[in-house]
DNA sequence: GTCTTAAGGTACGTTTTCGGACGTTCTAGA
DNA sequence: TCTAGAACGTCCGAAAACGTACCTTAAGAC
């Protein structure tokens, strides 16, 4: 995603960020604070106060939510793309309804609740690119609900991967089976079975608690139409082209940045 | 339904409406276009640019998530509890990810989405209340995501019918056994099983395109807990009580505000 | 090097839901 | 009043996923 690195914000990886005048970043950097993310760390504990927001610089996050008697099913995927916290946007007294936990341990700008709202409130291209993200994750967190009506873990178990591969650097997804499993609501001897098909097909390559993906187009083919349903509409709300290999040269929507 | 709007009886029924104070109503007043809305009648295609929203008075809207393979699925609910075109406050050139239409027939205030942009703009309550109405769907999504992926079908329809059930007056819902299978994402055969289930338990009545709740609390009784999770955080959220049968008074049909 | 244990492969019967079909009943419109 | 079609109840075999269990294997601790 070839964006030009201005002197500004050739430090920030997070798209949110990058995307943001210098005048803008002049007057958020200040309140940034650079935080390590380690394996499991909880960024915000479910149905529990916001008190700070989390703008990944690497690394992958992941938001569950409960079903008190089935344990959790992931409902949204954050990576440099986006931002976790989004209720500090949204409400006065946020609270994440989720849970927010560090899957693949990376880095990020952690910055006060309060001050991402006061910033918000000054700061338009900020305001703008966080509310269009809470956009994305509202189509996100719906297709996603789609999906796990409709679609068979084969196809879900495809897409799942192909989604959090873009979002980090490299094809190493250090998860286990277990924790798949966990995340897309389906047994792990299920999860067992089609990853092994998977990698019969020479999609992936699976150790212990790793998963290369070796072949991330062939894995999209494999992948339901959500995925590309997510891709695209990501894009379009964000204003950038879309991820997927085969893509054309979308026709940039109306605040494409100059490149 | 007779509804006699008198040139006084100017209160609205729409919770997010009836929490404006006085001044910022009469900003927002002259914008607001009555309108009936009839069933089927479709507010915003699916892709497609969002050029008005709608606070409703009355009826029940749905959203739709499109899944290309496999239909259509509900990924959210739209009573007077809020308003249809969420991202016409996210992004200034919205566009609606969703089909949504209405199954209940009823009544709404139209407003022009870049008139609801720049009235959020300028008065603090109204963007606060819609704000937090975005979190809410964003909680129902994922709550519908999770539910999706693993309750099953009895749970999940005796959920589906008292949320429905909480938006709309009266016990009546006009919808047949396919449109529920639809917006479930199951076979209407699955729908007809449980939905007899439930009627030889004297909790629902069904005649032909309708089904009438007999037992409100008895149904909640048989649906999932998500039921409970998506109304504690509801409220939470919106800073009003739960809709549930044990709630505390103040709540008669649906939850009063007084300003 | 050994030991411990988490991670993963596989198998069993069972339950749920599927896809499809067919017949019945009610309702709207000719 | 009659009729076509929508709405619904029911049934079938098939497929998917379930819950559970047992065993093997690899990685890290000592």
């Amino acid at each position: 995603m070839p964006v030009v690195p201005t002197a500004e914000n050739t430090s920030f990886r997070n798209e949110l960020l990058r995307a943001l005048p210098a005048d803008e970043l002049q007057r958020l950097r200040p309140h940034l604070v650079p935080v390590t993310l380690v394996v499991s760390q909880v960024l915000h504990e479910a149905e529990a106060a916001i008190d700070e927001v989390f703008f990944l610089e690497s690394g992958l996050a992941f938001l569950t939510a409960d079903t008190r008697d089935h344990g959790l099913v992931e409902v949204g995927t954050t990576g440099r793309d986006g931002f976790v916290g989004l209720p500090a946007l949204l409400s006065p007294e946020p609270f994440s309804v989720h849970r927010a936990f560090v899957q693949i341990p990376g880095r990020a700008h952690r910055l006060r609740a309060a001050v991402l709202r006061d910033m918000a409130e000054a700061l338009p291209t900020l305001r703008d690119r966080c509310l269009r993200y809470v956009q994305v994750m509202l189509m996100q967190n719906s297709q996603i609900a789609a999906c796990n009506a409709r679609h068979e873990l084969p196809e879900r178990l495809a897409r799942w991967l192909v989604m959090s591969r873009d979002r980090i650097d490299g094809d190493d997804l250090p998860m286990t089976q277990e924790f798949l499993s966990a995340m897309l609501g389906v047994r792990r001897a299920g999860i067992s079975v089609v990853a092994n098909a998977l990698q019969a097909q020479g999609l992936i390559r699976q150790s212990r608690g790793r998963i290369t993906v070796l072949d991330r187009a062939g894995l999209e083919g494999k992948a339901c139409t959500c995925y590309g349903m997510i891709e695209r509409n990501r894009a379009r709300i964000m204003g950038t082209s879309p991820r997927a290999a085969d893509a054309p040269p979308d026709v940039g929507q109306g605040t494409r940045r100059s490149q």
